[in-house]
DNA sequence: TTATATTAATAAAAATCTTAATATCATAGA
DNA sequence: TCTATGATATTAAGATTTTTATTAATATAA
């Protein structure tokens, strides 16, 4: 067997499962993929787009927010949504660390 | 505004969701780590090593053979499991989709 | 006042933990 | 053989905690 010494520590673990949490919802997967495909939309546009409530998109929005997946900018009275793509990216690097790709 | 018209099915929408959501514990996150640093490890070695209780691992292993990450092999009286690395790289796939990787 | 967006309060649903019960296999011993 | 015992692992039942949805209230900019 070749166990290693080097384990994921606490933190590691707490930080990627927090951000698979964000992930782990069909509305705010559909609101990143939205997001993904228009750059800087606001909350309006968001949840006429995908016929969600308005209180419950704000909510999914928070719980990204929260998780470092998406930032905005308040532009008026719009508040502007893009995705943190550095973030997503070290998502990735954690999966391809169960691929040893690196 | 660019916005295609294809659009993720709610299937798609729902596996991935699922599959975040096995990945959104730390548990889940530290028990798959090790199954990816040993091969093939029975239930017991995982418990005793991870000092996880035998139910909540057996719990959480569930969990996860539900999403499809990992799987086993009955062996005797052990089971052997081991991860379904093809899943995990489809997972990565689908992160790929963000960055526009693919 | 209206449009935009967030937050609060509470109800409903889902996930997690705890503890106990069950199931299966291997084997020691009558 | 057979049956009892220990080791492995899963499942069940429940209580607790966390998420999610619903609805109403609040905040802010035009």
């Amino acid at each position: 067997m070749k166990q290693t010494k080097v384990v994921i520590d606490g933190q590691k673990l707490h930080y990627s499962s927090e951000l698979a949490r964000a992930l782990a919802h069909p509305l705010r997967l559909k609101i990143l993929e939205f997001l993904d495909r228009n750059q800087e939309v606001n909350v309006n546009k968001i949840y006429n787009t995908l016929r969600i409530e308005q209180s419950i998109t704000s909510q999914h929005l928070k719980v990204l927010r929260t998780a470092g997946v998406v930032d905005y900018v308040k532009e008026g009275k719009y508040a502007k949504y893009y995705i943190k793509y550095d973030v997503v990216a070290r998502a990735e690097k954690a999966v391809n660390r169960f691929l040893g790709k690196e």
